[in-house]
DNA sequence: ATCGGAACTG
DNA sequence: CAGTTCCGAT
């Protein structure tokens, strides 16, 4: 009663392009919301609203991508906390409580944090990825190698071939699996199938902050082709992939940002956009025609530019997040478009972080991204609980002797050091697995490299 | 600053 | 279940 909780208002049970069924199948895993059936479930979680800010443009001044892979610095503890309690209507919300929340993601290794830096902490997207699009082109994934690559050295490779998700999604028939991927609301109501799929993949879950390496892969592809994203979100909008919209890396780091693609994005890529054939029932978006994964072009998604900014908005709307954060701090609300408004929020709020003294980047950070690596590893092979039973079983994981991360200078404003060519990159990037898993080299994921191949083909021509 | 236990809430 | 609140320990 006394709450101004404005996230009703804020946040319309829905936008527009989403069902309930699909915004929550699609977008999140089960440990992201509550199946529709379950009562008083379905609130926003704090993930899923750390990325909803990590997203916009306008909370930069108060979160922002940093450093490694996946790695976010809250910089305005006080701020962010402060619209998370707006969002939760939890007007004593506070840093240490919200920290709380955070560190109660760490057994769900959903986040973890990087030791030595003030206030950051660092994603788990594989899991995200995985759990939320089961049956894109893992076997292609670089991303997805890798974290292979990391966890079991090879012998048990778990089994993510399109044969075996399928057989785990038995529902989404290959013909429209992408289709099914977003829509399982209405096809495979299965709250089990959720859990399946977490448990389907604990190389992924448990390894996942083991690595270090850049994944890879799909990279921003700046382009600007005029196609229009009504759930809020155009890549190619000015600022879209600016800056802190992506997980990215600070300039000194070793790797250029294209080494550090959104996961989400990046499988994202390689599916046919969900909501595509609600927004252009043509199929045909744009014209960027031949640009990207065929599929995507054809459903009108953006190939690889939509790699970047993170679950990104077609993600975070779904959850219904993306909607409307709310107007939160000044913010001019709906942000409906991060970027795009005419761009104005771009300059943000510099926010109170300095006031606080932030997250000043201290070159202190310097050793830890590796160290951060090896411990949230260690970490998670130690802490595994309640995962760890699942994975139990599963051989012990391989640490890559080398981490390729790198201390980053931190720098609020860096420019973004992002390739103006990920392509170019991607192709030496994206060696054919010598040793790929039998499991992991199905048709599909030859028809999948092929159809890359000739897309880079085209795109050099 | 960070962590995690514990009781509590919706 | 996903936090929220409180709090002592490090």
């Amino acid at each position: 009663m006394d709450c101004n909780c404005v996230s009703d208002l804020l946040l319309p049970p829905v936008p527009t392009l989403w069902t309930p069924g699909l915004t929550k199948s699609i977008a999140f895993p089960d440990w992201a919301y509550k199946p529709e059936s379950s009562p008083g479930s379905r609130q926003i979680q704090l993930w899923h609203f750390i990325l909803e800010l990590l997203q916009k443009e306008e909370y930069q001044g108060f979160i922002a991508w940093q450093g490694d892979y996946g790695e976010f610095v809250i910089k305005d503890p006080d701020e962010v906390a402060r619209l998370w309690g707006l969002r939760k209507c939890k007007p004593h919300m506070n840093y240490d409580k919200l920290s709380r929340a955070l560190r109660y993601y760490y057994n769900k290794r959903i986040l973890h944090k990087t030791k030595g830096k003030r206030f950051t902490y660092k994603f788990n997207f594989s899991k995200v990825v995985l759990v939320n699009y089961p049956l894109l082109d893992m076997a292609n994934s670089p991303f997805l190698l890798a974290q292979n690559h990391f966890t079991n050295g090879s012998s048990t490779a778990p089994d993510c071939s399109p044969e075996a998700l399928q057989s785990l999604f038995p529902r989404l028939p290959d013909s429209v699996r992408a289709a099914s991927l977003f829509d399982r609301g209405a096809t495979a109501p299965s709250p089990e199938g959720d859990k399946l799929r977490l448990d389907a993949f604990p190389f992924l879950s448990s390894g996942a902050p083991c690595y270090s390496k850049p994944p890879s892969l799909l990279g921003p592809y700046p382009r600007s082709p005029p196609f229009d994203y009504p759930w809020g979100f155009n890549p190619y909008l000015p600022g879209a992939f600016s800056l802190n919209n992506c997980p990215k890396l600070p300039p000194g780091s070793l790797y250029p940002s294209h080494f550090y693609p959104n996961p989400l994005q990046s499988s994202l890529s390689g599916l046919p956009h969900p909501f595509s054939s609600l927004l252009h029932p043509g199929g045909d978006a744009g014209d960027r025609a031949g640009t990207g994964p065929a599929g995507a072009t054809r459903l009108g998604l953006p190939p690889y530019p939509v790699s970047m900014s993170m679950g990104r908005t077609d993600l975070l709307s779904g959850v219904g997040l993306g909607a409307r954060e709310g107007s939160p701090p000044g913010v001019g609300g709906l942000g409906i478009g991060l970027g795009l408004a005419a761009g104005p929020p771009g300059t943000r709020p510099q926010s109170p972080s300095e006031r606080r003294g932030g997250v000043k980047q201290d070159p202190e950070s310097d050793s830890d991204l590796e160290i951060t690596d090896l411990s949230d590893c260690s970490s998670d092979n130690e802490n595994d609980h309640e995962f760890s039973k699942a994975a139990r079983s599963r051989s012990q994981i391989i640490l890559e002797g080398k981490k390729g991360g790198m201390p980053p200078p931190l720098s609020s404003s860096l420019p973004p050091p992002m390739s103006p060519h990920p392509l170019k990159s991607l192709v030496p990037l994206t060696p054919p697995r010598p040793s790929l898993p039998p499991s992991l080299s199905p048709s599909l994921a030859l028809h999948e490299r092929h159809r890359e191949t000739e897309t880079l083909k085209m795109i050099h021509s």
